[in-house]
RNA sequence: GCGGGCGUGAUGGAAUGGUAGACAUAUCGGACUUAAAAUCCGAAGGGCGUAUGCCCGUGUGGGUUCGAGUCCCACCGCCCGCACCA
């Protein structure tokens, strides 16, 4: 019988359904595993990339199911968001159909891979029973005060009337509607994530199991700098402006102070000053994205105020509104030392301010002319006069010998300043999470009562129009207040969706729960012990779920054991296709599917007309380049196991792999080798056979090898492995028995990557129960060392011959053997060796 | 600018400081076949050589070591993250 997948596919599929093998229910005579893959996002389709993250996941998953763990492993849609809004824009139709129709679609594309997934848990974020229970944990954080209001400068669309993220803003242009966005002052909700920067900072010490990299991403975004708080004291006699620098040694080359166009004073000064006014209102316009910051021109105005100098008082510094300065970091203040900052010196350029050095280099007392003198901190300066009475140190020395200073004489006060920034969740759009709070015009902003929750979406809304669909219902807003029962109006604003995917980790232990946990299951399952995603999410999805995991734990929601909710996180590689390129008239690139292009030995060509054409190798899946690669055809022609097979078997999982029709032709052919191979078995006469002990052997070292790789994320080699024994099989002339066992050793340790496969061998090698039950086996570690070892003779260093001596021959012996090697005494011509190296099991090394 | 990572055959990639190139793709040869496909067996880093073999070889240049793809230093190239952050 040919190897048939889709038949076996589903047969097995409905043999695991119908034992409920899947399901995960709380237990105490297992240890419990939780593996998680980040839920997808159901944008229509899954693509080729789902499928090589749930296959890790699933290899974990149904590996720790083996091994003896309770495992949960479950799925879930992050479902609110503006994709469903656009299409609702663009093609008609209303988000919750487009979304609820794409998650029946996705899972029904899911399915037929045979993910050992617990489809009861299934929920997607924009289910009311979900998101209500977000309100509920929302209601609860505001009493804690974790959540607050105030007034922050965001983007806004004019066109679209909305709130744009700064990666929508394209050239100062809105991303839809090409309007010049604004920055508009609007009242909005946020979490008070920045009181827990320390907390969060210190914390990624103990995530060992995170990658290095995430942990700095995370470090680096958190940015705490410890630098000190200096008042200027005003000519006028004004309040004093606070400056924050962490160059206070620098002191002595200040030159100005430069405030933002933010800052209180400069809104004050604007009221009378309308050249300032009108500087203010053009900073506001600028485009904020990072490729205009680099461009755009550092201008400021003198606001013709005057400050003392605090060290040298009979110095005045001049005060100007400067357009780089930025109101959300530090005090929204500096002062500015052309000298040690390239910034301040190019502004210094342009409106002739003073350069002075604070120090020099060793050795070298040249003045700065163009280029701005800024040592690495650990680099020795030498400090003109400086105040503190430092000479030649580090700068880092300089900057904390400075702080003292200015602490010991009451000038400043060091502080530690983070770059976290509190997290803005209000959105002004239709398909999110409502916000449940009132405005009453008596009691002000009232949490709306928790027995009203869900606040729901109305399902009438319209999309014709730009705007917040919530905002213009006719009805929708109005309630009476939960505190004076008046008449009064909803919060229209809902959250960003982050806040959706930021606990639904904890909800999937009680997805039904009508609270958004349940003590006995959240404690039993969290931690999540292994999560896997994409780096995309290093920083933000995964600091604001730390961050939520704490503030359910101080609202009761979550154990203080799960305040890191992630033991160990795998970020994995993309799935990529080669892109095909031809050129048209104008030298535009035309891009070809890869079934019209033929690959010759000198090269592509179209199949239809022939001309060449140009391979661009892993490049990422893109509708528009034509490379694509849909799973649902990938599974129709080779099935479901040979995609799971060869999307982890080329690459390292953090790395990329690239789809090519030859390495999913070879996964495919290779398994029907194994179940050729099995049929052979099946067919064997009883009786003796030769090289059982060999085979014994080659069995367990691979079950020692793919257990090792499996358990380090090292599936492809794993997978090699399994190439590897599979050949030693399928040449044995050992016993049937013992061949008969070795196939369905085989058989189990393909197990986690192609379960459909691996539970049909064992099926017709009548083996017990289901694979998918079946116990992990385990090696044998007395048949894991070889009696004999093959051990390479080295003559300085280079491979000079071999010799074969038992395993446990002692160095003496070893010794003696090496130097009676042919190449060893011709190396020696009579003489005696300098030094023998003998690494038992290893090498020897002869140094002449 | 700051921070991090990576450079190995034609290609994807293996290799606790110990025989570099496992495994796979592409390629070539052979068996089977009237033929092809499929299947099976085999070759294969580069150079010289009939061959035993010898020389070279993990981006470049140095260093540590009996021994370096692996550790250290410098450089080159590519990739990623952050960034008017004072």
């Amino acid at each position: 019988m040919p190897y048939s997948p889709s038949e076996i596919e589903a047969r097995w599929q409905k043999a695991w359904d119908d034992a409920a093998l899947f399901k995960a229910k709380r237990t105490a005579d297992k240890p419990k595993y939780y593996v998680l893959e980040m839920f997808p996002y159901p944008s229509g389709r899954i693509h080729i990339g789902h499928v090589r993250n749930y296959t890790m996941g699933d290899v974990i998953a149904r590996y720790k199911m083996a091994t003896g763990h309770n495992v949960l492993h479950p799925m879930g849609f992050d479902a609110f968001g503006m994709p469903a809004e656009n299409a609702a824009m663009a093609i008609g139709g209303h988000p919750k159909t487009w979304t609820y129709d794409n998650i029946d679609t996705m899972v029904e594309q899911m399915k037929p891979l045979g993910f050992a997934i617990d489809w009861s848990r299934m929920f997607a974020t924009c289910d009311p029973e979900y998101y209500g229970q977000q309100q509920s944990l929302f209601l609860d954080f505001l009493e804690a005060g974790l959540v607050y209001r105030k007034n922050a400068v965001v983007n806004w669309d004019p066109v679209d009337m909305t709130v744009l993220a700064n990666e929508q803003v394209i050239d100062g242009k809105g991303w839809r509607s090409g309007a010049d966005v604004e920055r508009r002052e609007l009242t909005q909700w946020f979490f008070k994530i920045s009181d827990y920067s320390e907390e969060l900072l210190e914390a990624l010490e103990t995530l060992d199991n995170w990658p290095a990299k995430v942990r700095l991403m995370q470090e680096n975004w958190i940015g705490k700098s410890r630098g000190i708080e200096i008042p200027f004291e005003r000519a006028d006699g004004g309040d004093p402006i606070i400056c924050y620098s962490t160059r206070p040694d620098t002191m002595r080359g200040a030159s100005f102070i430069a405030i933002s166009p933010e800052h209180p004073l400069s809104h004050a000064l604007a009221a009378e000053n309308a050249e300032l006014a009108d500087f203010i209102a053009e900073s506001r316009k600028m485009d904020t994205t990072e490729a205009a910051m680099e461009k755009a021109e550092k201008k400021g105005l003198d606001t013709g105020i005057r400050v003392k100098h605090p060290v040298y008082p009979d110095q005045e510094l001049p005060v100007w509104v400067g357009n780089f300065v930025l109101m959300d970091y530090g005090t929204g203040a500096v002062f500015g030392c052309p000298a040690h900052d390239q910034r301040d010196l190019d502004f210094a350029q342009k409106y002739g301010l003073e350069v002075r050095n604070a120090f020099h280099m060793p050795g070298d007392e040249t003045e700065v002319g163009t280029e701005a003198l800024v040592p690495a901190k650990t680099e020795k300066v030498v400090y003109i006069d400086h105040f503190a009475g430092v000479a030649e140190v580090t700068s880092q020395d300089g900057i904390d010998a400075t702080i003292d200073w200015f602490e010991a004489n009451d000038l400043g006060k060091g502080i530690v300043k983070y770059r976290l920034r509190d997290w803005g969740l209000s959105r002004q759009r239709y398909w999110g999470c409502p916000i449940p709070v009132v405005h009453c015009d008596d009691c002000g902003v009232v949490p709306e009562k928790k027995e009203n929750l869900p606040v729901r979406l109305p399902d009438d809304v319209s999309f014709d129009i730009p705007g917040n669909p919530l905002d213009r219902h006719p009805t929708w807003r109005n309630t009476p207040c939960p505190a004076c029962g008046k008449p009064a109006k909803r919060e229209t604003d809902t959250m960003d969706t982050f806040v959706d995917s930021s606990w639904y980790f904890a909800r999937f232990t009680a997805p039904q729960a009508d609270t958004p946990t349940v003590k006995e299951d959240v404690e039993y399952w969290m931690n999540v012990d292994q999560y896997i995603g994409g780096i995309e999410h290093a920083i933000l999805h995964l600091l604001y779920s730390r961050f939520f995991a704490r503030a359910m734990h101080i609202t009761g929601h979550m154990p203080k054991t799960a305040i890191e909710p992630f033991d160990a996180l795998f970020t994995q590689g993309m799935v990529t296709h080669a892109i095909y390129v031809t050129r048209d008239e104008n030298d535009r690139p035309v891009y070809h599917f890869p079934e019209d292009v033929e690959i010759h030995e000198s090269g592509a060509r179209l199949g239809a007309t022939g001309e060449e054409v140009e391979v661009v190798p892993s490049a990422k899946m893109s509708k528009s380049k034509k490379n694509v690669v849909d799973p649902v055809s990938i599974i129709q022609q080779y099935g479901a196991d040979t995609a799971r097979w060869f999307v982890l078997s080329d690459s390292p999982p953090e790395r990329d792999v690239e789809w090519t029709a030859s390495g999913a032709e070879a996964a495919s052919k290779h398994l029907a080798r194994v179940w050729n191979l099995c049929d052979r078995i099946a067919a064997m006469p009883d009786g003796e056979g030769a090289g059982d002990a060999d085979l014994q052997k080659a069995m367990h070292k691979t079950i020692h090898d793919v257990t090792l790789g499996i358990d380090s994320f090292g599936f492809n080699a794993a997978i090699a492995k399994l190439y590897g024994f599979t050949a030693t099989l399928s040449k044995s002339k050992a016993s049937k028995a013992v061949q008969r066992e070795a196939i369905m050793t085989l058989a189990q340790l393909m197990a986690p990557f192609t379960p459909h496969l691996s539970e049909d061998i064992w099926h017709h090698q009548k083996g017990e129960g289901l694979c998918a039950a079946a116990t992990w086996p385990t090696a044998d570690e007395s048949l894991l060392v070889d009696d004999t070892v093959t051990l390479p003779i080295q003559i300085n260093g280079k491979r000079r011959a071999e010799i074969d001596v038992p395993a446990d021959l002692d160095k003496a012996e070893v010794e003696k053997i090496a130097l009676a090697n042919e190449a060893v005494e011709k190396a020696l011509n009579g003489g005696q060796p300098k030094k023998v190296i003998v690494v038992p099991g290893r090498i020897v090394n002869v140094v002449v």
